[in-house]
RNA sequence: GCUCGGGUGGCGGAAUUGGUAGACGCGCAGGACUAAGGAUCCUGUGGGGCAACCUGUGCGGGUUCGAUUCCCGCCUCGAGCACCA
């Protein structure tokens, strides 16, 4: 390749404007008590979600979002707030530790090599972080707050008369025993099948499983002791507050399906002398239930099974307890299923239904157990199909609707007592029967599971637990952060055991006191890290009451960051965990919002060149640093910001690249000239001379654009408004430098380092301008009355088709305009011979002459 | 199957309390400058037609003086959820 000019030397100064930023400490945001806190500014937090530091460095996908937040903070800024905009390391994770595995090093060296490669890759791209408040999980400090945190939850129950939490200690007060006491925490352990890895040596979410194995390790389930965290008692509260924020109804929805409310009934029946408890959103339906299905695990189907069926019940079941999850839900397939022998009697009527177990039936769903409605409910319809069950019809569908199994809501028939309620009447009919005579009551079921906690990694952080006669206690806070120690090596062990108990001298506290070994998941330290920015180097608390009263601050909204930005992919991971984490922290008194993040914008992934998913397989993978290299640190945030809408999927273009490059460099020949030698020469068609009415227009119609824009985060078609004003500028033979400095402070959140070099080259050679760097100046107003045109363009429309155009003065009165428009040639071309029957005006737009 | 979000030139995209479709950029074509241009500048660029004009925002209807925008019915792409009783 043939040696390349830059077209503008950001090579030289855009590490200048860096180092220059970082000096000054012209980004750090003064806390409540500093010395520079000006207490009459309003705040305005902008949030990134923080990397993961991995090996590969950033991806073009991670400064999409955070050049979307920084023209925000920078803009904000200028307007006059105190902007908070931070950065830090998710440190804690897999890849470290598998690093660690195969070199024997420690994670930490890894991850700071990491760390320091992506702080690197971040300052080289120009953004106004605060970086006096940088954090990472890993760090010992953010451990310890982690920790404690960890503790609160570990020391708290939800009362249920309020349903919010309270400190453990209320209910030791009231003499409840040590396993009652347990039983309520929010941070407790249990047995729990789990996704458990042998060779990874941990345990996985479920929504990791596909992932691993995909990789090529093995996951089996097996019932393991577990930390768990009692998400499950906040989800009345995650599912209602989510109606006060500003989020992509997506995500919401996203929430709502995976926490998954569901109204209805428990219904009690008698079986052989047992009661089998099912859940029903139904009802209204009971008079329709002609069988039972239990699930294949459930505790009574021994009790229930007779001799007869004994073989074929186990056999199924054996068939069902190999399948994984996944693999009888995965692909609907057909149904199967073995009669039990056992009969139930359906509560409303006495009659007698076959007991059944299936697989379709989940043991962690409801009660596990369901009356089956075959006439009314779809997946029971097939079942009885193929079982030759009988199927009773008890909702008659509205007029029309030919449905072999009707779902929806109609009026009761064959329902003796409920017989002509409408389907919500009914409903509501039969729950009050049921609860009056104790067969059964209303409740609400929920798809959320409680949160599985304790993962049997190394690099993670350690639960500040210990353990003694077979009961766990809380460390002293005191003793946080408790760090792992280090190990020989950190090959997982093969058995379901964490592999800190491999540190032997660590866990062996003596007295038969032993650590518990079990580390946190990446989440811990993600569920909070917002609120730590706000304090971030405070050592007597977590956060200090001054600085989360006033970082976040809601002003009567739920949530306190401004703007958070990040991809879809934490929809239901870490932005339910963290807004949990708050709910917990509100309800202690330690923070005054009831969510954390007002609104929330997620950025569109950037794909490859070939409009595939960018991945090192496919080849298609851009790096930033590349184009930094070629182009520069603002050609970068420009064209991410140009491409399209922040929220839209989109495919990378180097040729794009290449166009805002050339847009930039337009501007830098605004003030700039090559001479015989090639040297860069500042121009002399500048002026201090007043603007012309065309200049300002365009100038003041920018300021009005780009800010509204920057505002609705529509940063491409501000892009587009300042090259209009680019290009006009470079027509001009005499250029006004006023109308120039306007255009780079407009300029200055998208691309700060050029809009700064060519600035300070302006200030000084007119001493007139503001001799501040743009960044520490305000935002400027525009002037109404320079947008005003005195002359416009009239568009003449016969029968809605453009026809001609005039232009006219504002002023001219409607009937003056419609003669005009009539007058046109080119308009009775098309009226002539035609009777004109209406003419709609729209002012200052356009005539439309209807004529037939 | 359900939920959400899309479908506009050769490409990324702009415009919706209904009012000039295609801003801006890329690409392409022609020209200027030049020893040269993969730099820069100027001009053109939805399709058809020499032209006047005709036509055009996934498809089919509707409302309206006027629809990319609103309503009804489809097709299609992407993302997520998926036997949740």
């Amino acid at each position: 390749m043939s040696q390349r000019r830059n077209q503008f030397p950001f090579d030289e100064f855009e590490p200048r404007w860096q180092q220059h930023w970082e000096k000054n400490k012209t980004f750090a945001a003064p806390n409540p008590g500093d010395k520079n806190f000006d207490v009459k500014k309003p705040k305005f937090y902008a949030l990134d979600m923080f990397p993961y530091p991995s090996g590969s460095g950033l991806h073009v996908g991670h400064p999409e979002g955070y050049t979307a937040t920084d023209i925000v903070s920078r803009f904000k800024r200028m307007k006059g707030f105190n902007v908070l905009h931070p950065m830090g390391w998710d440190s804690f994770g897999l890849p470290a530790e598998q690093h660690a595995i195969k070199t024997g090093e420690h994670p930490r060296i890894n991850t700071e090599n990491n760390v320091n490669n992506f702080r690197r890759q971040l300052k080289s791209l120009g953004f106004a972080y605060d970086w006096d408040r940088e954090i990472a999980t890993t760090d010992p400090e953010y451990v310890k707050w982690t920790q404690w945190i960890f503790l609160q939850l570990y020391k708290s129950y939800v009362c249920e008369k309020t349903g919010k939490a309270r400190p453990i200690a209320e209910l030791e007060k009231k003499g409840l025993s040590r396993e009652e006491i347990d039983s309520r925490r929010l941070a407790f352990v249990a047995d729990t099948p789990v996704n458990w890895s042998p060779d990874l040596g941990t345990v996985l979410a479920n929504e990791e499983v596909e992932e691993w194995r995909a990789k090529g390790h093995t996951v089996e389930r097996r019932p393991l002791r577990q930390w768990m965290l009692r998400i499950t008692a906040f989800a009345d509260r995650l599912i209602d507050d989510l109606d006060g924020l500003d989020w992509p109804e997506g995500i919401k929805n996203l929430q709502r399906n995976w926490i998954g409310r569901s109204e209805g009934a428990e219904v009690n029946f008698s079986v052989g002398g047992e009661t089998v408890t099912v859940f029903t959103t139904r009802p209204d339906t009971l008079f329709g239930a002609t069988y039972m299905v239990l699930a294949p695990e459930h505790p009574l189907v021994d009790k229930i099974t007779t001799k007869t069926q004994k073989k074929a019940v186990k056999d199924y079941q054996k068939v069902c307890s190999s399948k994984s999850d996944l693999e009888r839900t995965g692909l609907a397939t057909e149904k199967t299923g073995v009669f039990t022998g056992g009969n139930a009697i359906n509560p409303v009527n006495g009659q007698e239904i076959p007991v059944w177990i299936a697989d379709y039936v989940m043991m962690g769903y409801g009660t596990g157990a369901i009356m089956a409605v075959p006439a009314h409910d779809e997946r029971d319809f097939e079942f009885a199909e193929k079982f030759k069950i009988p199927v009773i019809q008890v909702v008659q569908a509205p007029e029309g609707n030919q449905d072999k199994c009707f779902c929806g809501n109609g009026v009761a028939i064959n329902s003796g007592f409920l017989d002509g309620l409408s389907t919500p009447v009914a409903k509501q009919n039969i729950t009050e029967w049921l609860e009056e005579k104790k067969l059964g009551k209303k409740t609400i079921n929920f798809k959320l599971r409680d949160w599985l906690f304790s993962r049997q990694r190394y690099w993670g952080e350690p639960f500040p637990i210990v353990w003694k006669d077979g009961k766990h206690f809380a460390i002293d806070e005191s003793e946080l952060p408790l760090l792992a120690p280090e190990l020989e090596d950190y090959k997982p062990t093969g058995k379901p055991e964490a592999i800190l108990s491999k540190a032997t001298t660590w866990v062996d506290l003596g007295n038969g006191t032993t650590r518990e070994t079990n580390t946190m998941p990446q989440w811990a330290g993600s569920c909070w890290y917002y609120l730590r920015y706000c304090d971030a180097r405070n050592s007597d608390a977590f956060i200090s009451t001054e600085a989360e009263s006033y970082w976040l601050s809601a002003d009567g909204k739920p949530g306190g960051v401004d703007l958070y930005v990040g991809g879809t992919e934490h929809a239901v991971l870490h932005l339910l965990y963290a807004r949990f984490w708050h709910k917990v922290l509100y309800d202690l008194g330690h923070v005054k919002t009831v969510e954390p993040f007002q609104k929330l914008v997620n950025q569109g992934l950037i794909l490859g060149e070939d409009g595939q998913k960018m991945s090192k397989s496919a080849g298609n993978v851009v790096n930033p640093d590349e184009v930094v290299k070629l182009y520069g640190a603002d050609s970068l945030r420009l064209y991410e910001m140009f491409m399209g809408p922040l929220e839209q999927v989109k495919p990378w273009s180097m040729n794009g690249v290449e166009g805002v490059y050339r847009f930039l460099a337009r501007v830098w020949r605004l003030v700039f000239e090559a001479d015989q030698e090639g040297e860069w020469k500042k121009r002399t068609h500048l002026t201090e001379n007043e603007p012309d009415k065309a200049t300002n227009k365009i100038v003041h119609a920018t300021i009005k654009k780009v800010g509204e824009d920057i505002e609705n985060l529509n940063f491409n078609t501000a892009i587009s408004q300042m090259m209009v004003c680019c290009n006009e500028l470079s027509r001009l033979e005499v250029l006004p430098v006023k109308s120039l400095a306007t255009l780079l402070l407009v300029l200055n959140p998208f691309a700060p380092h050029l809009s700064e070099e060519l600035y300070g080259v302006l200030r000084k050679a007119f001493p007139k301008l503001e001799q501040k760097d743009l960044a520490s100046q305000s935002w400027p107003e525009y002037e109404p009355s320079y947008l005003i045109e005195d002359e416009i363009e009239i568009v003449i429309q016969v029968n809605g088709k453009v026809r001609d155009r005039i232009t006219v003065n504002r002023e001219i009165p409607q009937p003056e305009l419609e003669a005009l428009a009539q007058q046109s040639p080119k308009v009775q071309v098309f009226t002539d011979g035609k009777t004109i029957c209406k003419i709609i005006v729209v002012p200052g737009k356009l005539v439309n002459i209807v004529a037939n």
